[in-house]
Parts: structure tokens; sequence; C-alpha cells
RNA sequence: GGCCCGUUGGUCAAGAGGCCUAAGACACCGCCCUUUCACGGCGGUAACACGAGUUCGAAUCUCGUACGGGUCACCA
């Protein structure tokens, strides 16, 4: 018979708090009925995903729909992957996109709240202590297999077409006495420690997910690694350390969790945890050579949060599509909505899509413009400046140098009643707007073919006689409609659909001469707005350009 | 391969046995409005993966097949 206690000593000698210790050191939260306590727990291996972002929206989103708490935790138990700036980079990220923290980190390294340290490496002490815990109650045991030994086990099972991994007789220190691994390790052997899983593949384990609905399947029976042999231990055994002694009450963390679960619910039973209520996330996909998969850090630059940024997204109109794919019912709250935060949706579980979503950049285009024509332009101009400053710093030059004229470029069709859905991104307002800076513009006139160029000369010139940057829009159009006859155009557009053939074409066929003359372009917004934000002497300088040919 | 999960138009999706002759949004096409460019309005093309079963009745329940996804580490 194995004494326990004396392996516990023999293996975490240094161990001398109890579980009631830190049981008694993070009481229970003082939450309203209903209230949610979830979190986002990354780990700082590269830079803030998609993914991430929109696991860290359904967790904030629910905490707040339901007043509860969101908090942030890094998992860094593997120093391997860890990368320099890990953290900075996934919470700053949250901070730029809106997504407010409880609890946890917040801004770059900096922690808040009453259940820390956030940050796995820094509570090893108190997973050892759980650990210890579970060796003296016979529930875990050290395993000395090096990875070799472990690699030919597989390749035994795999010959034999069993079922891999570190189970029943395969199991092989599973009951190691104290003597054993005392002389393993006075030889100086690593040990890690294993559950001592009382599951059976026979058994099945059935749980509620909050997404996904009810889910059966086969209990554990691996004898799975707790603490790895740097005494840090693996997500599995931190999870339900932490989300237990931080009182999280849904765990809510991507899909491809789903198959651990089982071990998840052993852990926290055989722990005497309550078992959190799990959801868990589908993931976004992308169309690859026709297949879908899921978004991939390496393969797409959208995958990583900072494209959104360089294309000039706004974070919030990104959050906005994100919305769109975690709640089937937000788009049709936001038309009734229009102007509300997007923080104040009751979101519902219940309503996100059980499979995955194709990553829709056209849509995101949509939503975006969507967002964006309801901005004044002194919103737009703020944005505009804060983006080009940081990824087009000649543009950025440009903007400023008369933040007034910039402005009132940014107006036109804007702050009306009916705000022209145009710029979906920032970085399309340089081309966009080119003809309404000097430095950008360069003429253009190519007539489309139904005009011809001795009558597109003749109306600038007659045009330009009459031209005043003071015409309102009606009398800017009346000037239009008066020249139209004398050169064999019609001033109404009715007239010439009902009697095509006898007219050259219509007063708008001479909007656009004019609309080329005057920007270079065929599609743009207002004419007669343009023309006054450009002033008298441009507009005659660009006709005067046109007609010296 | 084992174990899970999924499959409604090109995309996101509504849909919980009769209300489905299957909603809405994006994209696309057409028409209307219009001084141009847009906005907007109206309309259109387009889907229940397949096969059995249960039922008076199935997109909805069951089973099977196919396809897609996830997972099988001292990574998270």
């Amino acid at each position: 018979m194995t004494d326990y206690n004396a392996l516990a000593e023999l293996l975490l000698p240094n161990i001398d708090k109890t579980p009631e210790y830190y049981e008694n050191l993070y009481p229970a939260r003082n939450l309203p009925e209903g209230a949610r306590v979830v979190r986002v727990a990354p780990s700082p291996t590269g830079y803030l995903h998609l993914g991430t972002l929109f696991a860290g929206l359904v967790n904030r989103i629910t905490a707040t729909s339901s007043g509860g708490v969101f908090f942030t935790r890094i998992e860094d138990t593997d120093k391997k992957r860890e990368i320099e700036g890990g953290i900075e980079n996934i919470i700053d990220g949250f901070a730029r996109f809106g997504i407010t923290v409880d609890e946890g980190f917040y801004s770059g390294r900096q922690e808040k709240g009453d259940y820390g340290p956030y940050q796995q490496s820094h509570r090893a002490e108190i997973y050892q202590t759980y650990v210890k815990d579970l060796i003296k109650k016979g529930y875990a045991y050290p395993c000395f297999c090096t990875a070799e030994e472990l690699e030919a086990v597989r390749e035994i099972q795999e010959a034999q077409k069993i079922r891999t991994g570190y189970h029943g007789k395969w199991a092989k220190h599973r009951n190691i006495t104290v003597e054993e691994a005392k002389a393993l390790i006075d030889e100086g052997k690593p040990f890690v420690i294993r559950l001592k899983s009382p599951g059976s593949e026979e058994n099945k384990v059935v749980f509620e997910d909050g997404i996904k609905g009810k889910i059966e399947m086969p209990e554990n029976d691996e004898d799975f690694v707790l603490l790895k042999s740097d005494g840090i231990p693996t997500y599995h055994f931190a999870h339900a350390i932490d989300d237990h002694l931080m009182h999280t009450t849904h765990v809510m963390r991507g899909d491809e969790w789903i198959s651990s679960v089982p071990k998840h619910i052993q852990l926290f039973k055989l722990l005497g945890f309550k078992v959190p209520k799990f959801a868990h996330i589908s993931p976004i996909m992308k169309l690859d050579n026709g297949a879908k998969r899921k978004i991939s850090k390496r393969k797409d630059p959208e995958a990583a949060v900072h494209f959104f940024a360089e294309q000039g997204f706004p974070s919030e109109n990104v959050i906005e599509y994100l919305m769109t794919i975690a709640a089937s019912d937000f788009e049709d709250w936001r038309r009734a909505n229009p102007t509300a935060s997007y923080k104040d949706f009751k979101f519902n579980l219940k309503k996100m899509s059980v499979s995955g979503a194709l990553f829709d950049e056209v849509k995101l285009l949509d939503v975006s413009k969507n967002r964006i024509c309801l901005l004044s332009s002194q919103q737009v101009y703020d944005y505009v400046t804060e983006w080009a400053k940081e990824f087009d710093p000649e543009f950025y030059e440009i903007l400023v140098k008369n933040p007034e004229y910039t402005k009132a470029v940014f107006a036109i069709d804007r702050d009306v009643p009916k705000p022209r859905k145009d710029i979906a991104k920032w970085n399309e307002v340089k081309d966009y707007f080119s003809y309404m800076f000097d430095d950008l513009y360069v003429p253009c006139f190519e007539l489309p073919e139904n005009i011809q160029k001795a009558d597109a000369l003749a109306f600038l010139e007659s045009y330009k006689a009459v031209y005043s940057a003071d015409d309102d829009k009606q009398e800017w159009f009346n000037k239009i409609k008066a020249i139209a006859p004398t050169l064999g155009f019609a001033a109404e557009t009715k007239e010439y659909k009902a009697n095509p053939d006898a007219y050259k074409g219509s007063a708008g066929d001479l909007s656009t001469v004019l609309r080329l003359a005057i920007t270079g372009r065929r599609n743009t917004p207002d004419l007669c707005s343009i023309m006054q934000v450009l002033g008298q002497d441009e507009v005659i300088n660009r006709i005067d350009t046109i007609l010296r040919g």
C-alpha cells in the first residue's frame, strides 16, 4: 500500500499551504442573481488574433448583458512559445477595440482585481498546492517516462490499432511506490505529475453546452499531465484551478476545446469544485481554394487584427461586423437602434451559430460603410488624420495643411439628412477625394462615347462665362440647363428621353462634362458642392486647363 | 483511424412537426426617383446535402450515407 502522504512530501517538499488557504483567500463573489462571471484567457504567443478578439467580444457582451464580470487571464504556461511583448499585443489590442476589462490585465502589463495574480506563471504555488493535495488523496502520481518512451508506447499502440495514450495498463507509473519514486529522483530523473484517472471509456459523460446543446462523450480515462516537469501546470489543470478560484460561472472558449471537456469535468469533480457552464464558440472560417477552414494566423493576413487597423477600418466597425456574426438577431436590433452602442444589445448565447461562419470582407465593408455614413465631417476628419498619421504620413501632411478646407471636403454629401454611403475604410479616402487636393489631383478628360469633344469644349467655354461660386444648387443647375439648348442638348432629361433623336443629349450629359473637367472623374459626390469647396479660382483654373487642351 | 460537432440560396442566416408556396441582410441583376454621382424605393435570380424511416403531415424527430470542421502533446 503506497503511503500517499509520503509520496506527496517527496514530490513537493516545499509546499506548505493547503487548498483551504486559497479557498479562504478567494471567497465567493458578491453578485446579483444571474450575473455571469466570464473570462478570456489568451496565451501571449503572438499578435491579437481575430478569433481571440471574437471570443473576447462574446465574453465581454455576456458579462455586460448579465451585469456580471469580465476578466482577462494570461495563460503563459508554455515558455517555449511565448514571445516578447505578447501580453501587451493582446491586452492593448482589446483596449483598442473597446473591449473593456473589469478584472485582470487591462493595459500593457497592468492588472487589477481581487482574484489575482491573473497570470498563470505567477500562480505556480497555487497549482502545486492543489496537486500535492491530489497526490495525498491518491488521485495523482509522478511519471518518469521520457518523450522517447512515450513515443515507443504510442508506436506499439498504433501497430496494434488500439487507442493511443497513457491510460489503463499503459500507464506505467500509475502504481509507483514511494521507494521507487525516491530512487528515480535520487538518480536525477525528471518527472511530471499525472492524474490517476478514475474514468472509464465505457462510461458516458453528458453536458449541456451553452451554444451546441447536449453533448455526450466517453469519460476520460487518460492519465493526462497535471504538472509539467518544470513544475508549471498544463492548460487543463490551470483552467480547473483558476476558474474555480476566480469563480468563473461560464467558460466560453473556442470549440477546439470541446474534446477535452471530459477531462475538465473530471478534474472539477475530483477537486470538489462546482463545474462551470461551458459554451463553445465556433471558429471564424475562411474559404481557401473552395474549401472552408479555420482562419489561420500563418496563412491569412486578416487573422491578425492589425490588418484592419492598417486598412483603416474603424475598430468599432470591426466589432460591429463581429457582432453580426456573433448574434443572428443583431442586425435587426441595429436597424431598430441605429445610433445605440452595441453594448446595449441584449446578447443571447442561444442566438450564436453552431457552425463556423465564413469571414466575409464584403459584408464587413458594407457594415463599415453604414456606420461611417453616420459620422460628422469633424469625426471623419479626426479618424482619417489619426489613421493617416500612422499609415500614410504623406497624405497626413496634405490633410492637415488646411484643416478647415479638409473638413469642408468631408462635409460634402455628409452633413445632410441622407448622407452618402461611400467610405468603408480610411485607406480609400485618399483616392476617393484625390481631386480635392492640388497635390494629388491629376487632370483627365476622357469623355463618354456619346459626347463629342467639340460640344464639350463649347459647353465649358459658355459655362465658364456665367459660373459663379456663389450659386446655390438650383442656380447652379439652371445655368447648365440654359446652355443646353444652344448646343443641341435637351434641358430636361424627360424631354430627351421622350425624343432622343431630336437631341445630342441632355443637361445630365453636360453635367458629366463639367464633372470630368473639374475632377477628372465620372463618379463623385455632389458636383455643385465640390465646386463651392474648390472655390471660383480653382474651378476656372481647371476649366481653362481643359480648354487649353 | 477513434471520438465529438456540423450541413437551409454565392455569403451570413430566420426556422423548435402543420403559420414554409422557406424570412431578412450582403453580393448580383432590373425598374423607379433623380441635375450629375450617390442615397432611397420597388422588384428579380438563387437554398432545406442524399437515402430510408416515424407521422395524417418533416427544413424541423430517428437511423444510415456523403461531405465539411475539430480533437487525439510535458501547446494552449
